[in-house]
DNA sequence: AATCGTTCCTGATAGC
DNA sequence: TGCTATCAGGAACGAT
């Protein structure tokens, strides 16, 4: 599942590639255009042909390609969705949906085999409710301890859920989720407001440092992400419970659990994780 | 207003 | 071999 590392891996390879960005657009091919929201693919050809991806960034687990007019695309990669840059001649992927054929023949392509990612393009100005209601930035500077304590006091719920809530912190996702909780020591069901400061402590020391681990090992490939050059991550190899339920803590010996919280499974120690 | 449950979507896999 | 059931989960949405 594409989270904050593995979608900030895709934004800096498609930034750096050469290929996507300043580089008009000369066809789009639409394999799915439901996917594409508020807006019919006609209009996105209209409003697309000729302009060029300018920048691309970052908010959350959203990408935004900005174009040379002042519009954005913004593309959200949900479960399997990823975004390729393919040079003139690359083979083409089967389960790609989206295609941005540029005017030097190399393409963005956006790969989704269970077609639940969405496509929004927004004019100049125009915004998107869920970008608005995103929530702190994990990596950037505001993120303090003193404002995370306010987030978890100002609400009464599993902390697991919590960290899952996208208007609270942004691009946590199921997998960083349970492994922040075992380096925390902090069992999936406490109740936001039972946390102790110590542990509101050692949560704003790990969430940032595995999401910067994971960006620096380019992602965790679990089932089938892959970065925008078509590689495989590898902070799977760093995983200490997510997807390990029934074999042993790496740390205790104790079985790893599985349980399912708000139809997500969620992994953990039972000695480690009071 | 905050929280909770349901739904979408399809390839991979297990079991018969 | 071929069929069916099950599972994966982010977030919009409606209900509470």
């Amino acid at each position: 599942m594409p989270e904050l590392p593995e979608v900030e891996t895709i934004v800096r390879q498609i930034r750096k590639c050469g290929l996507i960005l300043n580089n008009p657009i000369v066809k789009i091919d639409f394999f799915r255009p439901q996917r594409w929201l508020g807006i019919e693919p006609e209009e996105v050809t209209v409003r697309l042909l000729g302009r060029q991806f300018v920048d691309i960034s970052r908010r959350g687990k959203y990408i935004i390609l900005k174009l040379d007019d002042g519009a954005r695309l913004v593309v959200h990669l949900r479960m399997t969705g990823k975004l390729f840059c393919s040079a003139k001649g690359d083979a083409l992927n089967q389960f790609s949906r989206e295609i941005f054929h540029l005017k030097d023949g190399s393409s963005l392509q956006f790969n989704d085999p269970r077609t639940l990612g969405k496509l929004y393009l927004l004019q100049p100005g125009e915004t998107l409710e869920p970008l608005e209601k995103m929530g702190v930035e994990p990596l950037a500077a505001e993120f303090t301890r003193e404002y995370l304590q306010q987030l978890l006091n100002s609400c009464d719920r599993e902390i697991k859920d919590f960290l899952l809530d996208q208007t609270k912190i942004a691009g946590i996702g199921n997998i960083y989720a349970s492994e922040v909780l075992f380096l925390c020591g902090i069992q999936p069901e406490r109740r936001t407001g039972t946390l102790t400061p110590p542990e509101v402590k050692l949560l704003h020391q790990h969430i940032p440092a595995i999401l910067q681990r994971s960006i620096d090992l380019k992602g965790t490939t679990v089932y089938d992400f892959r970065t925008a050059e078509n590689k495989k991550g590898s902070f799977q190899l760093e995983l200490k419970v997510y997807g390990r339920n029934g074999e042993k803590c790496f740390k205790c010996g104790t079985e790893i659990k599985r349980i399912v919280q708000k139809q997500r499974s969620s992994y953990f120690c039972a000695r480690c994780q009071q």
